[in-house]
DNA sequence: GGTTGTCCCATTGTCCGACAATCGGACCGG
DNA sequence: CCGGTCCGATTGTCGGACAATGGGACAACC
């Protein structure tokens, strides 16, 4: 509180250029923070292994000095980044691995906040997905195969205003996303395809050969993909993602709308 | 808990294919989760908008008619996911938008956790960057270009084993991100970068020809920039993620290294 | 005027203690 | 081996308390 000012005595009130601080800020954090951080500390380290009950929040309290609401505190903070989780109908914590829809949720608010657009998040996908695309083909493994053939025979299947359909369209993104064995670009796509989903959805509703053009575009990636042909591959997705474009255009949502629906 | 179990009396005890549940498990979620979703809710609905501030703890209890610790734990809650801050040294919270850094921070955790190998990360880097590059070409501002002169200069003058070093070049990357015009692709390469940072850094060092090797990339991609020559742009930041690997080998760190350092 | 000192209140950080609900087992009878 | 019963350990939530400190308001002072 209460910033130290520096000033110059002598002369000249000049606006502010960002003058070198000479001193840091102080760092006081509240004890919750600091108890997340050690314990977020040991996690990352490995001392605490994905699936490792964490003490009661009792002995957490006890070992740090701290009252148990403190503890509590801190709990939830490493709740909601994922780092600690409780297994449906379980009574302690257990150590857990950031899911992808953790990330994918924490990247939603973002763009929602952001006021970040349809076509913003379009352009990401032009950019990885067919890349993507092009990987699985050269990597994919027999079983990524059939889940592909799986995620379209669904689709196909699934009736006419079901509002499921875009699950499943993101579900054929997901199995490409793992059969191109990088972990990195899965979490990246999910959380595209996630922001993007409400909208999808809208889309394909009101657009008649929106679906037609989905099954086409399917069938040909999957074409690619079985003979391995990443050429192919990034060539068929890069005209499926085009389409969700068009879509937009058809159904007239503007290209500049923004994520959060 | 104990879930009722739904059982065919008659005959086999058949394998379960995941057949229709018939009752959706009850919700029973701790009154800090719900607080924490009603106010996340209304974030989002931008009912609160980004730096308003909360009402104190003690309303907010009331109104919710739960405990000020229960509302203490759910505001740990959104503080962790970035949607509520407090101003360093303010007593308030207020409603903010989650920082590329939160994100990217997240994504660390996961990556980390996840085992994810350099390889990976610099594979997702070699499928956006050289994108972002080229969009950079064609839509970046005069300031932009300043800026990423201004880093380049930073770079070249940063002494021989400074820390800080990667710091600049993640500067660079991330004015290269903003003179993109897309958020999304920011978010996406930022993460990236701050999860490559730690190891680049043992890289840069123990390499002695990088930091030349990187001065002479970012002069080549700041020429096309101006040029406003997208391929260029794209070809060279390519060669430049590229040389980033070939960093790895010669410093003798296997593609295969988790990133956790 | 602008700055500094003073005072007060609202609010936060932290603690104490308590209690119902319920999860995990141990224990037991068929 | 299975289903029922009992008990201790732990969590979710609450009530209340208190020191520390931010935010102002207001007076004093250069």
């Amino acid at each position: 509180m209460t910033q130290v000012r520096v000033r110059r005595s002598t002369t000249s009130a000049r606006q502010d250029a960002p003058r070198a601080p000479l001193f840091d800020p102080v760092e006081r954090d509240p004890a919750y923070t600091r108890v997340a951080a050690a314990i977020e500390a040991k996690i990352l380290a490995r001392e605490l292994k994905a699936g490792d009950p964490l003490p009661a929040e009792t002995d957490l309290a006890q070992q740090f000095r701290v009252h148990r609401s403190t503890v509590r505190e801190a709990l939830r903070r490493l709740e909601s980044a994922g780092l600690i989780k409780r297994p449906a109908g379980a009574k302690r914590m257990v150590v857990s691995r950031p899911a992808a829809a953790q990330l994918a949720s924490g990247m939603r608010h973002a763009l929602v906040l952001h006021d970040v657009t349809f076509v913003e998040v379009w352009e990401a996908m032009m950019v990885i997905e067919p890349e993507v695309a092009a990987l699985a083909a050269t990597r994919r493994s027999q079983a990524d195969l059939s889940a592909m053939i799986a995620a379209h025979e669904a689709f196909k299947a699934s009736p006419k205003g079901d509002p499921q359909a875009v699950e499943i369209v993101a579900r054929f993104f997901e199995i490409l996303g793992t059969a191109s064995r990088n972990q990195v670009l899965v979490l990246a796509k999910q959380s595209l395809t996630r922001a993007l989903a409400p909208s999808l959805a809208r889309m394909i509703d009101s657009v008649p050969q929106a679906r037609s053009r989905i099954v086409d575009a399917q069938k040909r990636i999957i074409a690619a993909v079985r003979e391995k042909n990443a050429e192919e591959a990034r060539r068929w997705m890069s005209k499926h993602v085009r389409d969700f474009k068009r879509g937009y255009e058809v159904a007239g949502i503007s290209p500049d709308t923004p994520i959060g629906m």
